[in-house]
DNA sequence: GTAACCTAAATTGGCGCCAATTTTGGATAC
DNA sequence: GTATCCAAAATTGGCGCCAATTTAGGTTAC
């Protein structure tokens, strides 16, 4: 039971998962929305087999990240507008329910964990590429999340997030809103420290509406 | 081989996906807590072919419905209080935050509607599966939920209820516990008659944490 | 009598092949 | 010159086989 499980070790350049590496170029932007994923193409650019690619696209198909048209193939979801305002919804209803549990549960150690972790952010903001960006935010928000106590919830929002992976990317391409993201997690810092729950409320709802 | 006559292509008798049917089976109770799913017994349970059994089973490791131990083989997900509680919290969370909207969006005829799904259910607690029950309730509850407008929240919502599948199998089983769900139900459609946020928001919170 | 080891049966899981369907390119008719 | 139809290439998706791993049972040694 303690053992490391690893799903399919054979045929990938990487020792992650072909649904993975989909994943991550597609969060990166190298496929676009409206690509279609033939599966020849994504054999060769994986270096895996036919099965696994099959598999990993029935996966992202079930996460709804593309869209599977029957005898036609896969392809990514367009960015959806009305959807992309529903997710963001039930992101703030969540995230602002539990910051008073965040805020209850934040010993001085959490605080500063989350401090260096908006630094470990702008760090990446001026030297890093644009997954690992998406990834110092993705930790940050994911540390500040377990402070709820929820375990699940933390695992719900991670995966809602990915749902709109469209817009962030395309929202992030000016250096600007990034900046602001940055200076938005130190705020949230800052308001935890306060105990400023409504503060915190507003922080994260602002911090959501604008990716 | 001659005995019964199926369509070609699908090895199903149903017209349904392989991947409903052992959700549903899991739902309903037949396929218990811990049992291992071996993909000679789907195969032949529900008449299909090998690779339809093994995509049910990754569809349902990733949904979080059975649990996949590599080359040993995938069992239903044990119920986990842990996670039971947090699920429900987070589906308390949800389901109040959009009593408002609920309420000003629900028209007469909408009133009408649930009514009538409420009714449904009550018939089906006398004259109904578990299953058609179960579905009764999904239906009020989805109809309910649709009135808030957001749709991703409805497939949400959906998804995660499935995610305690073993709880209300067992809380189900006393009738008590069913008449008071069909009890509730009407209450709620009263609430929303009078418009009384708060009564609704109180009620959907009782009728969670009771299953 | 018990424990450890070894062999055989069973199960999982990867892999490639082939049929069904769709798309594309070109030829023909108007 | 353009539209329609047909054929060939490409792509998807179903299916079964075989290797790798695990489990169970029986035998042997202590």
């Amino acid at each position: 039971m303690a053992d490391v499980m690893m799903d399919s070790g054979q045929g990938v350049s990487n020792g992650r998962d072909v649904t993975d590496l989909v994943l991550q170029d597609i969060l990166a932007g190298v496929l676009l929305p409206g690509t279609w994923l033939k599966q020849i193409d994504l054999e060769r650019r994986y270096n895996c087999t036919r099965p696994e690619v099959r598999r990993a696209l029935d996966r992202l198909a079930q996460k709804r990240l593309v869209e599977h048209v029957p005898n036609r193939g896969y392809h990514v979801y367009e960015p959806d507008g009305r959807r992309a305002r529903e997710v963001s919804e039930i992101r703030i209803i969540l995230e602002t329910a539990i910051v008073g549990t965040i805020i209850q549960n934040a010993s001085p150690a959490d605080i500063a964990n989350l401090r260096g972790l908006a630094e470990q952010f702008d760090f990446m903001v001026l030297n890093g590429t644009m997954l690992e960006l998406y990834e110092a935010n993705l930790a940050f928000h994911r540390q500040l999340l377990i402070l709820g106590g929820n375990q699940e919830l933390v695992d719900l929002i991670t995966e809602i997030r990915q749902r709109t992976s469209s817009a962030p990317v395309s929202q992030w391409r000016t250096r600007a809103r990034v900046e602001q993201s940055g200076r938005e997690h130190h705020l949230m810092v800052d308001a935890i420290e306060a105990a400023d729950t409504e503060r915190l409320k507003e922080l994260v709802r602002q911090h959501i509406l604008q990716g």
